[in-house]
RNA sequence: GCGGGCGUGGCGGAAUGGUAGACGCAGCGGAUUCAAAAUCCGCCGUCCGGAAGGAUAUGUCGGUUCGAGUCCGACCGCCCGUACCA
């Protein structure tokens, strides 16, 4: 008999399916619709393991799908624009476009040897002028519906290099090539205003049930609504009042100072008249512009030496100070600082040595405040010793509502909600990405680029030689005629962020070679995304975008109201890891190898290397595998099988090179199964599941019997695995049948039977061994395009279970019993069983709890 | 710093609050073979014991429960995000 060879049968049978036409998805009414889509992927040249992961998940729901009768879209295209070509262009040369539709050709040669069931006939880039020309028409038309706004926003700037930087960009507070010490700098942007959605967008959280608890939650807390307290402090000096929000008015008795953000209006003006305080300024703008940069930089305060009165004792007056970590972004920039009860406060006051009053203590353990703050949960009841609204002991949320109340009653102060959720700036200093179609007219002002003009192209003819933006130098493509009024005008030379790219192309997919955005029709049929597979990374950004992004496209007449959530289930998968080898160079630095260069531990030279815990798979640890290896000598399936296997999909998987070559001996396996069965065609045994099923007449051979109840129970948890993202229990289960299978001594015609329906419930994961098994064994077209098996519930059902016996808690026997046995009477039968009546020495047991068809416990 | 998640044998992992370790890898023993590869069969958390059996065990500490890997709290470690990486 020949051996198994993937090559082979993997080729045979992709040409077989393109040929079928099984994957090309058809606008159909008769059929219900099923939407799965993988994110996709940025071109960087190389498909990876990660890759292989995401869209072997999508492609068993995708062919699961199809066997139960769905009308299946599973679509592909590129990420395609961003920073990496143009690191490339500068690092290498060439031209960005080059570069990236190089990387496409080269990924999707790589991807389709894994017998993926996309229909390539509506791939894109998101680079293709067709994509961009339609989302800038839809920028257009949001900018027309008052989505869009122009404010100003902080960048990194690097004032060596003249650029903008992006956060990765900007190393220990440096910049990447400059080594310059990164600024912070404000410049005009362009906005969406996702958050005059923000209340939308976190309600309607609450719908989406097929969505991981953690990433709504992650969302929740990232749009952060809160209600606070909006209060002025008026001035003791001649100068504005500072109007200041918080969430804790309820420990306003325990203000040591009113801190303002260094880009206040106050701290602006004082700057104009006093160099230190420009100084001051200027110190707090050094660093980069990242959340974790700002929180974890030092604290730094600068006293203006102005006052403010407090709202509930005019004589009582509170330093004002400019303090570094507070966000003129949140809020109105300016705060009170309560140190007893705000741990960065206190750490404040410390360093500066300011006051620090308690307003509230523990009841169960008071104590002065020292080195930490006292901030227990809001829910928790504490006992108030500094307050104004006569509280006594009530919780946090009790105290804030009733210092709100408190406020609006006697006019100092007014409850106020407020959201973290800041306004999306798309505004990029950078040409690989989408133009922004307006235009600056010194009469006009900004207008956007006339419809019919689109798509606003990238001009070819660039460089990369200098730092920033080349567009911002092109010599004609920046100068053009005023859309309105004709006069010489200038066009917008930023473009967008790459975000915007990725929050709209998967109502693309419906109709991608529309000349509209979209076409309500087919968005109509094909929305939302039935299911939609990508990395836990993406939980917040570009999810909310995306939602940001389909309730703009209902506005704006591009999809259907239906489709304000776009993404009806969501599942997110772990990374693929692998060990990192490691050796040392004569000065002690690390030196990594890759995986196919270690053998046994060792080098090819013999060198031993250093073991290092897997990681997630990187370029820089050389801790990759190439899936092109993998195919190359194991074949797709194997490498499919393997990445589904060892691992629930929502973790991590660690790739082992002896993982992947059971993998590739236990589809041989089933091969040979299928073989050896195959050579007893003649012998007319060639059966389906329903053929047995419907002749068989049980009771006759116990062997049979089990056989067939085996391959029903088979039938039934493979399909809940798999309809629960259970692909590595589905697996177990079908390691188990095929152990079951080739173990029984049932009649060859029963095994023929459940060989074929093995084929089936692996098809989805393995597709051309599958086929290749089902032709074989003689099942009818493509196993692709056949019906999914169903099992009989009649068949799932045992006469007896076997109960374990604890007492109290620990388990001491067991016991059989009918399965619909009353709990009364096992309660009874137990009571007879050795180690109960040893454990009970004659007493009546305490308790005894029966759950039935699970466990009996005995509390003695 | 803040938000979210994860932690179970030598390894990957299984387990609607109900027999912890399914299934796989590695390892050990055996069959087959002149030999090997491939394949097949068996054993396999740790400790005590010849065995039967017992003790112990799901990062650490505490709690809820008849019963906790699972729920709650604190801590430790790792991972993701932190708005210009995609």
């Amino acid at each position: 008999m020949s051996r198994y060879s993937a090559a082979e049968i993997e080729t045979k049978w992709q040409e077989a399916w393109d040929k079928a036409g099984l994957f090309q998805a058809k606008l159909d009414r008769s059929k219900p619709k099923y939407y799965v889509l993988e994110m996709f992927p940025y071109p960087s040249g190389r498909i990876h393991m990660g890759h292989v992961r995401n869209y072997t998940m999508g492609d068993v729901i995708a062919r699961y799908k199809l066997s139960t009768g769905h009308n299946v879209l599973h679509p592909m295209g590129w990420d395609a624009f961003g920073m990496p070509a143009e690191n490339a262009a500068m690092a290498i040369g060439g031209h960005p476009k080059d570069w990236t539709y190089s990387n496409i050709a080269d990924m999707r040669a790589q991807m389709k040897p894994l017998g993926l069931s996309i229909d390539w006939s509506r791939e894109f880039a998101t680079c293709d002028p067709e994509y961009y020309g339609q989302q800038q028409a839809l920028f257009i038309d949001m900018l027309d519906a008052g989505l869009v706004a122009r404010k100003n926003a902080v960048v990194n700037w690097d004032p060596v290099d003249m650029t903008v930087l992006a956060n990765e960009q900007v190393i220990d507070g440096k910049g990447w090539r400059s080594g310059a010490e990164v600024e912070r700098r404000e410049l005009t942007q362009w906005f969406f205003k996702i958050s005059d959605m923000a209340d939308e967008l976190l309600s309607a959280l609450d719908t989406l049930d097929n969505w991981p608890a953690k990433v709504r939650l992650m969302q929740e807390n990232w749009i952060g609504k809160s209600r606070g307290l909006q209060m002025a402090f008026q001035p003791v000096q001649d100068f504005d009042p500072i109007e200041v929000y918080t969430t804790r008015p309820d420990t306003l008795m325990g203000a040591a100072f009113v801190g303002i953000s260094p880009d206040h209006p106050l701290a602006k003006t004082l700057a104009e008249t006093r160099p230190e305080v420009e100084e001051f300024r200027a110190l707090c703008r050094k660093g980069g512009t990242t959340e974790e940069a700002l929180e974890t930089a030092e604290k730094l305060g600068f006293d203006t030496g102005l006052t403010v009165r407090h709202p509930l004792n005019p004589d009582w007056h509170l330093p004002v100070w400019i303090a570094n970590f507070i966000l003129m972004d949140y809020g109105t920039g300016a705060i009170f600082g309560c140190p007893a009860h705000d741990q960065r406060d206190l750490d404040f006051v410390r360093k500066y040595d300011l006051p620090v009053i308690s307003t509230f203590e523990s009841l169960s353990d008071p104590q002065p405040v020292e080195a930490t703050a006292y901030v227990p949960p809001k829910e928790e009841k504490v006992k108030w010793i500094n307050h104004f609204a006569g509280l006594d002991v009530a919780t946090g949320q009790e105290a804030i509502d009733a210092t709100i109340d408190f406020a609006e009653a006697q006019g100092w102060g007014k409850g106020v909600t407020k959201f973290r959720l800041r306004d999306w700036g798309l505004s990029r200093q950078r040409y690989w990405g989408c133009p922004i179609p307006v235009v600056h007219c010194a009469d006009c002002g900004v207008v956007p680029e006339k419809k019919e003009n689109l798509p606003v192209k990238l001009p070819d003819d660039v460089t990369f030689d200098v730092p920033g933006n080349p567009l911002d130098r092109h010599p004609t493509w920046r100068d053009v005629p005023c859309p309105v009024c004709a006069k010489p005008a200038r066009r917008e030379t930023d473009t967008m962020d790459t975000f915007v790219d990725s929050s709209w192309y998967f109502a693309r997919f419906t109709a991608p070679r529309a000349e509209t955005p979209t076409v309500m029709e087919d968005a109509d049929y094909w929305m939302n995304v039935d299911q939609y597979i990508g990395g836990i990374e993406h939980a917040i950004l570009h999810l909310l975008y995306s939602r940001f992004f389909a309730r703009a496209m209902h506005i704006t007449g591009h999809l259907p109201a239906k489709c304000a959530e776009p993404f009806d289930a969501l599942f997110t998968q772990g990374m693929v890891t692998h060990e990192i080898y490691q050796t040392r160079d004569d000065k002690g630095r690390p030196v990594y190898h890759l995986p196919e260069d270690v053998v046994d531990g060792k080098l090819k030279d013999g060198t031993p290397v250093e073991v290092i815990p897997s990681a997630k798979m990187s370029k820089s640890k050389k801790n990759v595998v190439d899936p092109v290896n993998i195919i190359r000598d194991f074949g797709a399936d194997t490498a499919r099988w393997f990445v589904l296997s060892d691992s629930p999909p929502e973790r991590d998987v660690e790739w082992t090179a002896s993982g992947a070559e059971a993998a590739a001996k236990f589809l041989a396996r089933v091969w040979r199964m299928a073989n050896d069965l195959g050579e007893q065609r003649d012998s007319g045994i060639a059966a389906s599941l329903d053929e047995v099923m419907a002749s068989h007449a049980f009771g006759q051979n116990a062997a049979d019997d089990e056989l067939l109840r085996t391959t029903h129970k088979m039938i039934d948890e493979v399909t809940k695995g798999i309809e629960s993202f259970g692909f590595n229990a589905a697996i177990a289960r079908i390691y188990a049948f095929t152990n079951a299978l080739n173990r029984s001594q049932a009649s060859a015609r029963i095994k023929w039977a459940a060989t074929r329906v093995l084929a089936q419930l692996m098809s989805p994961m393995t597709p051309h061994l599958a086929e290749e098994v089902w032709a074989i064994l003689g099942g009818e077209g493509l196993v692709a395009a056949a019906a999914w098996p169903k099992a009989d519930p009649a068949m799932l059902v045992d006469d007896s279970v076997t109960l374990p016996i604890q007492i109290n808690g620990k388990r001491r026997a067991e016991i059989s019993v009918p399965a619909d046995m009353a709990a009364a009477e096992v309660e009874k039968l137990i009571l007879e069983v050795d180690a109960v009546q040893k454990a009970l020495e004659g007493a009546t047991p305490r308790k005894i709890i029966v759950v039935p068809g699970r466990i009996v416990n005995v509390v003695v």
